[in-house]
DNA sequence: GGCTTATATGAACAAAGATTTATATGAATA
DNA sequence: TATTCATATAAATCTTTGTTCATATAAGCC
């Protein structure tokens, strides 16, 4: 288990990251969606995204005024579903 | 997600005790070994065992002066096994 | 260019978690 | 039963992480 991995862990196993996350699962969006989606700051949620961009969980462009974030690669998909199978399984 | 779900995943996240769930992985240990192969203070160890007990990972056992821990259920070697796996696929 | 909208960032603060220190408990043994 | 060994626990402290608040940036529009 090297650092990396562990952060990766970490970065999931946040309750606002993985309600993004999974709002992400639904398609591509920009951060006053989600904002709305979760109903958390602004601020907040953008400091999650970073977060999670940080550990490449995910992507984002501009378009225009706002910023389009996504889920980095579609693999991502199945490591929400592990997650949640993995946990369901001794809880 | 629920709750206890994510403190499972918070439980599996951390260095130490992810190094004990990797030690019991070989079979039952007591304090003192699990200190020694880790190289960290019995008090810390203890303290991480208390919390892997209360998500159920793990289970223990009196046997004279020792306390022998084992990993609860032997699925847990496949959710050990499936967190490496994810891990590996996003570092 | 000044204003607005959308997002990012940094600093301050709060909360949670890890680690250490000191002490308690409980079984074995002299 | 007093001592020792193995482990647990509580409190104190240190560290990390999450949250908020205030401000900055960058694009589009008037």
């Amino acid at each position: 288990m090297t650092d990396k991995q562990l952060r990766l862990l970490k970065c999931v196993a946040d309750e606002t990251r993985f309600q993004i996350l999974l709002t992400l699962k639904k398609g591509e969006r920009c951060v006053c969606e989600i904002m709305e989606e979760l109903g958390r700051e602004q601020s907040l949620i953008s400091h999650h995204l970073r977060a999670l961009r940080k550990c490449g969980l995910i992507r984002r462009r501009r378009e225009g005024k706002k910023i389009m974030y996504r889920l980095a690669d579609p693999s991502i998909l199945g490591l929400l579903a592990d997650v949640e199978k993995l946990a369901n399984k001794f809880c």
